[in-house]
DNA sequence: CTCGATCATTGACATGCATCAGTTCAGCGA
DNA sequence: TCGCTGAACTGATGCATGTCAATGATCGAG
């Protein structure tokens, strides 16, 4: 598919969608590298979206290629147990990578659905493992970015009470959206729930106190 | 340091402590590798210990420098949240690895502690990094051990009952040790509860139930 | 052996949260 | 406009698990 802007020597579509250009280059896989590695990287990156909410990026099941970084939007990650109850296993906001947790089965184990309209970029893993090879600084970024999902979990465990639990929650949403004073939720009530393991009305009781 | 056998041309304590010669070369970081690699990766590898009980490892605040692979005994890692509550991380047995949380934030964010005698082996996290750069085998087998750490955490969470976690618990513990069907609980009580976020009674009864 | 310390077990009681049920409200298509 | 549907909210109730307390069991030190 071409454009008029084609024409001209000058892409803009493309261009805005270049790591180098990218609002998230400093959260993202790009960080620290120089100019002709995020060339390099913007070589296996290809762009897909924006998906409309409630789009599946993924599927349980599915085998796994590729890992994703979010550009815009939300994403959420979910799977069902056996007894049919729904687990968030987290929210996804832009700047951070999704499918890490499936390298090791080389199978997805969760669902990914958008929760807004959203973007990502495609990370295809076996051309990402190989760029990683010859770039110190891309492998030290993925092994940081995995660190840190490692470091939250544990971190997250720290909370007991439901109140702590929503609190750790809301703090953590607020640091990652870039510390505006508007925090605006993009998932249900029922979403938050599933992810802090409580029953939606416990998280809509917990609002209420909280206004006060 | 020198043994009288180091005068025959053949170290003992240095042959059995290759990785070559290591039973765990399949479930540790030499999984894959060709011999002339494992050759490599001994040549960044530290044999430490053993540790008596109760030792430990490293300690929360301690700067990140290196990984650590269990060889033998467990470790337990924990840490106190802001009420001074213990909560234990994890429990790490021979062939898994220990520290890779410290990785993003480049300190160490819990302790880590010996529930036994255990000796582990040090990986110096800068050099295996240079390593894996060169190693695309150790790169992908760093990669895949640190994907199973974040796939484990979501399986973890679908149990919800005080009998499911405890069950889910007993399960883990008995495949890590490798299928024998007499398990040997290394960890106090006391450990397992607040690594299952429930009381140390709680776990009691549920033991004396499934007796039953 | 005895003392002290730690761990495990068991009982009685308290409570935080899940569950169930009902209401309100907003969005949306017919 | 009218229902229909799903989400949010609120109240009543029950239960699983935490908390507190007491008793044994084990073990190492002296």
């Amino acid at each position: 598919m071409t454009s008029p802007s084609d024409s001209s020597g000058f892409n803009v579509t493309s261009l805005r969608r270049a790591c180098r250009h990218c609002s998230l280059r400093e959260l993202c896989l790009p960080m620290g590298l120089c100019t002709e590695d995020v060339k390099r990287l913007e070589g296996i990156v290809n762009v897909k979206g924006p998906l409309e909410r409630g789009t599946h990026l993924f599927r349980e099941g599915d085998r796994f290629r590729s890992i994703y970084a979010v550009r815009d939007g939300a994403i959420k990650t979910y799977s069902f147990d056996s007894d049919g109850r729904e687990h968030v296993h987290g929210f996804h906001l832009p700047g951070e990578l999704v499918g890490l947790d499936a390298i090791y089965p080389r199978v997805n184990r969760c669902n990914a659905m958008a929760l807004e309209k959203t973007s990502v970029c495609v990370l295809p893993f076996t051309r990402l493992a190989q760029l990683a090879q010859e770039v110190p600084g891309l492998q030290n970024q993925v092994l940081r970015l995995m660190s840190k999902d490692l470091s939250q979990t544990s971190d997250r465990a720290t909370d007991h009470t439901a109140e702590e639990k929503l609190a750790g929650f809301l703090l953590s949403i607020a640091a990652r959206m870039g510390g505006e004073d508007t925090l605006v939720l993009m998932m249900p009530r029922r979403d938050i729930a599933r992810y802090l393991r409580l029953a939606t009305e416990t998280i809509s009781r917990l609002f209420a106190r909280f206004q006060k």
